[in-house]
RNA sequence: GGGCGUGUGCCGGAGUGGCCAAACGGGGCAGACUGUAAAUCUGUUGGCGAAAGCCUUCGGGGGUUCGAAUCCCUCCGCGCCCA
């Protein structure tokens, strides 16, 4: 297929994906030579991945749309020793349980991102380091992988000295030997499925060496046992807050934790300079779409029309273009308030992700007073905050903005009696009255 | 083990007997402006109450006092110094 021409070290660094490398000049004869096979490990620390993962995954998926094999690694065996790179203390072990759901409930979302079908050649495979990992002894692993490495260079890794300096901290010879299991990873994979790259963030550099010295170190000194190594940038955000984490915490790539309409709010409201260059880092688009949103959005940066692209085409690639579609429709009715024009199917469409309750239809005879349906429907947290709301104008019901003394009557409800409540510009709550 | 110090609301940090639900800053929330942005401005930020006011809160417990976040005792956590 034509894609496996497309150069795919060409392509990170125009997308701004490209950190460090091994050997770049190397690296780009050994991919432009063949198909070849590249992995990037995920840590199994919860049962979903966040944003924060999207990046290691895309350059996964970038490289299978060069035309070359992606290998996830999910580590369940690391993941039961845990990475102390970028952690700032000793972590908490998980049960062996724990990291195997984990892992088994990770995979679904790799299957967005990459194409795992039969059919394709170069498809995507999934592999367990709990296969191998478990099943080597602390002898062997001693005799066999520890005499490759020199304590005193370990001592030197930024993920190590960082907790060595820390002297309250310190690390446990559990975390300390991480490295060693990624390292031995790489190596494994290397001679067992041919695989000569790996990739990931750019706090994984140091374990990513380890691997390739351990590989350079236990193999014959031939062209055969080449290997690379790749990293992403950091993602920053332009306010210098951390990337993907928001007030209400991170953002999920599963729809159970983070919802397709979150989602889509989520790169909506990226600032004007962070929207700009996550399209290139994020999208799968091409060089020339890419090109004309960005122009068009440095035209006139207030119609938003790279943060709508952004944010369909991310919802899109994670949740489907059904989902995304969905996701669209639905900001944009509740952020124009304008519901009165929906149809009853549209308005369960636009609210399905929004909060909802039902109330009793007896009490509207005499009129619901605001303050306590605002209280009962979760909206403000006591009465004192809801009369605040009211107040100063933040509450509308119906596209309706009301006051403190307003009362809530059947005559004012939408369709089959719904009461669709807005606190503030976020904030909603679907009232069905039966 | 001994000495000194410290613990306040979401966070930082004032307050050292009544004027303290507790300065000030940050954050949050809401309003205005706008582009569901940023910046800015305004208001608000323990609960109940229409209000007056009442109730709960300043590490835990106990005491002194008409009255305590503020004084005393004790316990717990944290920090520094000495052993």
């Amino acid at each position: 297929m034509s894609e496996t021409q497309r150069d795919f070290l060409g392509t990170l660094a125009w997308r701004g994906l490209l950190h460090q490398t091994t050997d770049e000049g190397g690296l780009k004869k050994h991919l432009a030579s063949g198909v070849r096979r590249a992995y990037v490990g995920f840590d199994p620390t919860a049962d979903s991945l966040t944003i924060g993962n999207l990046v290691p995954m895309l350059l996964l998926a970038h490289f299978q749309r060069a035309g070359h094999q992606p290998v996830v690694v999910a580590g369940g065996g690391t993941g039961l020793i845990g990475d102390p790179s970028g952690k700032s203390s000793e972590r908490q072990l998980m049960s062996r349980e724990q990291v195997a759901a984990n892992v088994e409930s990770q995979k679904k979302i790799f299957a967005r991102v990459l194409d795992f079908s039969s059919g394709v050649s170069n498809k995507a495979t999934i592999v367990d380091n709990a296969g191998w990992l478990c099943a080597i002894s602390f002898l062997d692993a001693l005799r066999d992988i520890g005499k490759h490495f020199r304590v005193n260079e370990m001592i030197q890794r930024d993920s190590v000295r960082e907790r060595l300096e820390a002297r309250d901290q310190g690390i446990s010879y559990t975390e300390f030997s991480y490295m060693i299991l990624q390292a031995y990873d790489f190596a494994h994979l290397h001679m067992e499925m041919g695989v000569t790259l790996q990739m990931g963030g750019s706090d994984q550099w140091g374990n990513i060496i380890a691997g390739c010295d351990l590989i350079r170190k236990s193999t014959p000194a031939d062209r055969s046992h080449e290997c690379y190594g790749l990293t992403a940038p950091l993602v920053t955000k332009a306010d210098g807050g951390k990337f993907g984490k928001t007030e209400k915490g991170a953002i999920w790539l599963s729809a159970d934790r983070t919802s397709p309409y979150a989602f889509y709010q989520f790169w909506l409201n990226a600032a004007d300079e962070d929207a700009a260059r996550w399209v290139r880092l994020f999208t799968m688009l091409g060089a020339a779409e890419a090109d004309a949103a960005l122009a068009a959005h440095s035209a006139d940066p207030g119609k938003r029309e790279l943060h709508r692209l952004l944010a369909h085409h991310m919802t899109s690639l994670l949740h489907g273009p059904t989902e995304a579609d969905q996701a669209k429709k639905a900001g944009e009715a509740l952020f124009s308030g304008d519901i009165g024009g929906l149809d009853a199917r549209m308005l369960d469409e636009v609210f399905a992700n929004v909060p909802a309750s039902t109330q009793p239809r007896a009490s509207l005879a005499a009129g619901v007073g605001l303050i306590d349906l605002l209280v009962t429907t979760g909206l403000a947290q006591s009465k004192r905050e809801a009369k605040e709301f009211l107040a100063s104008g933040a509450v509308t019901i119906n596209g309706r903005r009301v006051g403190p003394d307003d009362l809530l009557k059947a005559e004012h409800l939408l369709h089959a009696g719904v009461a669709a409540i807005r606190r503030g510009k976020k904030n909603w709550h679907l009232t069905r009255w039966v």
